[in-house]
DNA sequence: AGACAGGGGAGTG
DNA sequence: CACTCCCCTGTC
């Protein structure tokens, strides 16, 4: 296998894989091992080149939604000094195309937990359920298919918790295609089917919407975006979630989930500071 | 409204 | 150092 590359402009790698929307992943020196689904890539960059190997050329330039138009993005959420200022500290931060199952179930494992303890879950899970696989001399674990995660006890010794019931129950309930299907329907449908499984509520259902069904208008409010937007769109007034997520696609436009994106990212990184 | 569960940090001895 | 306590985090 051989080291490749490609142009990638308008792209940042650390903060497109830092950012908080996406898991699966280690830095090791000057490369970023990623996994996703039954996939282990390893990938760098140096200025405006991405080198890469054991994924395919297509799929890391869907992964990384390469061909989306960032300038077009950036200028359409690019409403007010805040999101000026977030967009240029991080500039190149762009939204990942997860696998929808696979995200499901990070994004499940996500409620009530931090970073940590999710990559944490992932990993247990991958190794619990998922089958063994290999890149060069790299073993690791596919995330396991949609179905697989079958077992309550199993489930609960990847330290899920109280999840256990839920990821059982989405196991049962979804499969590949049905997922795939929800990219076909409007929004507002989508979310409502995504919030009947257990363990999807407003915020993870948003996640998954942005994350890998590509409705880049989803805007989950979770605690520091919450704190972002009360602070800088509503004078730190008490806001329901409802009332922020109504604003900022309304306010943001079609790319709203860029704007969350970098606000999120911009709040974490002033309590780290 | 309060339980859930595990990591992490602050505080104590 | 060992320990205890509390906070964090969305969903139900």
């Amino acid at each position: 296998m051989a080291l490749r590359k490609i142009k990638a402009r308008d792209f940042n790698l650390k903060h497109t894989l830092e950012c908080g929307q996406f898991f699966r992943y280690k830095r090791i020196g000057e490369f970023y091992y990623v996994n996703s689904g039954d996939k282990l890539f390893r990938v760098k960059q140096n200025k405006n080149e991405l080198f890469f190997e054991g994924a395919s050329e297509r799929f890391i330039r869907n992964f990384f939604r390469l061909g989306d138009n960032y300038k077009e993005i950036i200028g359409k959420i690019n409403r007010d000094k805040i999101i000026n200022r977030a967009v240029r500290e991080y500039y190149g931060l762009r939204l990942i195309s997860q696998d929808p199952w696979e995200c499901l179930v990070s994004y499940v494992c996500s409620s009530a937990a931090n970073i940590p303890k999710i990559k944490l879950n992932i990993e247990l899970l991958a190794r619990a359920f998922g089958k063994k696989a290999k890149t060069g001399s790299q073993e690791y674990h596919a995330f396991p298919e949609a179905g697989s995660i079958n077992n309550l006890k199993k489930i609960a010794k990847a330290k899920t918790g109280f999840r256990c019931r839920y990821i059982l129950g989405i196991n049962r309930k979804v499969d590949d295609s049905y997922l795939k299907s929800l990219g076909k329907l409007p929004y507002e449908k989508a979310k409502e089917e995504l919030m009947k499984l257990p363990g999807v509520g407003e915020k993870v259902a948003d996640c998954v919407l942005l994350y890998s069904l590509n409705f880049m208008q989803a805007f989950p409010v979770d605690v520091w975006v919450r704190k972002a937007m009360r602070k800088y769109y509503f004078q730190n007034r008490k806001v329901s979630d409802e009332e922020i997520r109504n604003f900022a696609r309304a306010y943001f436009g079609r790319y709203a989930g860029y704007a969350q994106q970098y606000l999120y990212y911009h709040a974490r990184d002033l309590k780290d500071a």
